[in-house]
DNA sequence: ATTATCTATAGATCTATAGATAATGC
DNA sequence: ATTATCTATAGATCTATAGATAATGC
């Protein structure tokens, strides 16, 4: 079989008009996302995008780089919107509101799932720990708004209560994952369940829409 | 080395006081929830009991139903329980409050956060299709409730709102899977935002605690 | 010379089976 | 005879590396 080695172009991918180092990580957020990271191997990776096993190592040193630079690529936008979020005038109500929205349109616009890799128990090794201390700084700007508007509305919260908010949120993965067909409208509403897992009324926030 | 064979009291148990199938369990409750199914080998199972791997095969026919049995006694109790739970008189609400408890405390009791293993990718194969399909009526259980509610409440509920309060409820898996050292409350406090986020009052539960 | 691909393979697993050994209970 | 354990191992992976080949761009 000497007349099939070496060619660049023998690849015939599967997901045509990508640079091949994304229809890897597009692979890759398919097969970890419903098959999880251990009991997908590089080879059904290769496979999917329509290469040897061993090309992939031509884009990424290990198979652990793969999940890293998915990992980060899904807290980088919403991190980057932090800032301005958090400056906006008027309730801090108003502000959880919009953070809760923005984050959670975030994890449904994704084509696959990815919010369901934080859930993934590799990544709570330590050979993660860029992509975990990236999302605690998340998981912090919520504490802290919490903060705030329990502060102007008077509310005595508990520990569990502070965390409502965030994770309310993030109640959008599992959603995700048992059911296909979204509504869209879906990042308003978990917002609104966001704030009033605090019992935190309407009336706080719907003028800052 | 003709003298360290086939005796059975050569196990030196790591956690006395169980049957040896209980420490398989045991070990693999731990094992899968931190580190994952397919990246947890029967290997490590076998040494963290004080096992030789092969020795795991007299208790569980194959690797899978390990997993399968810890996966069934999780929604066991609290399925045994449903209809009680559904039974009784009052408010409909305050039924789903007792349900949120419930379920929520189950959670929270286990030694292991044994709630994890639902979001296993693993789990999504059809072998665990029995499992799967207990846990979906538990999740039945949850939106039947909260059609009763929405009807005695005169409340106007989405698709994503009917989702809410068993979502909630989930939402005690990740926030056990950060943090170590619960609130004892907790359950009480989730079952109290599970309803919150169908924008239901207080005083429609309060009676039945 | 660099880039993108390939084939081949080393070395390290991993699951499950086969078959031996010893203790226990009839 | 049954139960609980062991050793040894087959056969199937899996990740990553080495080194060849061809195309592209200087």
């Amino acid at each position: 079989m000497s007349n099939t080695v070496g060619r660049p172009r023998l690849k015939q991918s599967q997901r045509p008009s990508m640079e091949a180092a994304d229809e890897i990580l597009d692979a890759a957020a398919e097969l970890f996302t419903t098959r999880g990271y251990s009991a997908t191997s590089t080879r059904r990776i290769a496979e999917s995008v329509g290469l040897q096993q061993a090309s992939i190592y031509h884009y990424f040193a290990t198979k652990q780089s793969i999940l890293r630079t998915l990992l980060l690529s899904t807290v980088e936008t919403t991190l980057a919107a932090l800032p301005g979020l958090l400056a906006s005038e008027g309730h801090a109500a108003a502000r959880l509101h919009a953070l809760a929205r923005f984050d959670s349109a975030q994890l449904l616009a994704s084509t696959w799932n990815l919010g369901a890799l934080y859930l993934l128990p590799e990544v709570r090794g330590s050979e993660f720990d860029d992509f975990t201390s990236a999302r605690r700084d998340l998981r912090d700007a919520y504490a802290t708004l919490v903060d705030e508007v329990a502060t102007e509305e008077g509310l005595a919260l508990s520990t569990v209560q502070r965390e409502l908010p965030f994770r309310v949120v993030e109640t959008v993965i599992s959603i995700r994952m048992d059911s296909d067909g979204l509504p869209p409208t879906l990042s308003g509403e978990i917002a609104d369940a966001a704030l009033r897992a605090l019992g935190v009324a309407s009336d706080r926030w719907v003028a800052a829409l």
